[in-house]
DNA sequence: CCGGATCCTCGGTGATACTG
DNA sequence: CAGTATCACCGAGGATCCGG
């Protein structure tokens, strides 16, 4: 028995040998936002080597969950996405940002949030049940991150940078956190001062039902 | 920045630093399957040192995710068993096991088929929304692995082991994949010798319903 | 600048042996 | 049975360099 395969005729241990490597499951996860080119996978990822970034979208790419595709004019660069196969990852992506956030504790020195994991993060706890009848625009800033949610009616599109008509634009601290947790209730985030807001103070409760870990 | 950590304050990457190592999320399927001692553990993982299980264990202990727990006379032996917060991982595994199913080929060499795994894949295919009115019981062997499934209106309850009030027995090869998969018709399968069963034929094709890739 | 390739170091993994 | 000890080795991490 050779290298990276766990021996076991079974789609759960098939499924570690292809994404279970270190940065797999997070070079999907911000594929899962839409294409990227190298540079901006880079980015996204603190702390990845480049030729570990190389290695792991060869190896995606050779499994059929990453194309790479050459951008038409004038640009001409080169953007990785995923395959049909490789959206099919979104649930696995989903649940376990899900499982996470519920244990998400305090930042710790020198982390960061990127947009792709701050898109990740609202597809994870959007409940679609609490969102029935819901229709409604969220711009979300994060430090300098900045997302947006627009919710209808138990549909979630979310995606990167700001977005014209939203009806509650929101600025945030790791605080945030809590109110979606329902641990802090949202008039006392905006009143202590953990979470900003600009437009109409209780669509604030609202994003908490609908977003909650 | 050291050690195995992303660097990214986000529920997701905090989740992958935690059962993102390699062997974690197998030790986990297995656990979900019921509490097991170190050596079950390790004939259950097939190619895993000792001193990584037992690393694995004491990452996974310092996590929340197990306990370690001392039985009571007279075996006073140790099991590994999940906490409530190891359970919530069951959507997850539950996920990326179907993820993989679908993609799963032909055994390779030397690769075998284990207890648990066999468990997380029929939860893993099962559907509930077409195991609503259903009550059958299924036993089903693979090799010399046996393991029994219990549906009950959209529920399901797998386990090891043979069942005493089985509707059908089911001896399987790997080609049951295909009639899971809908490839191949529950007749076909049993005229071809891919399957052989014993009990109510018919329920073959139920079974194919119900647990679907 | 983008998209890597190359080099080197170091720690984790894998395999085996051994012990309470 | 339930691990610990030892060690070779490979891949991750970090920096730098290179062709388009």
């Amino acid at each position: 028995m050779s290298k990276r395969v766990y021996g076991q005729f079974c789609g759960f241990s098939r499924a570690l040998e292809v994404v279970g490597e270190r940065w797999a499951l997070l070079i999907v996860r911000d594929l899962l936002v839409g294409p990227q080119r190298f540079t901006d996978l880079f980015r996204g990822l603190p702390g990845i080597p480049t030729n570990v970034l190389a290695a792991r979208l060869r190896e995606l790419e050779d499994a059929g969950i990453v194309v790479r595709r050459v951008l038409p004019r004038p640009e001409g660069s080169i953007v990785y996405e995923l395959t049909a196969r490789g959206e099919e990852l979104e649930e696995t992506v989903v649940a376990l940002g899900r499982w996470g956030a519920k244990a998400l504790d305090a930042p710790r020195c020198g982390e960061v949030v990127t947009v792709d994991s701050l898109i990740t993060a609202m597809r994870s706890t959007f409940r679609p049940e609490a969102a029935c009848g819901v229709h409604c625009a969220y711009e979300l800033h994060f430090g300098d991150v900045v997302v947006h949610m627009r919710v209808d009616d138990g549909t979630l599109v979310a995606g990167a940078g700001p977005i014209d008509d939203a009806d509650l634009v929101i600025e945030a601290s790791p605080a945030i956190k809590a109110v979606m947790a329902g641990e802090m209730s949202p008039p006392q985030a905006i009143e202590s001062g953990a979470v900003r807001v600009t437009g109409d103070e209780r669509l604030l409760a609202r994003f908490a039902d609908v977003f909650r870990i």
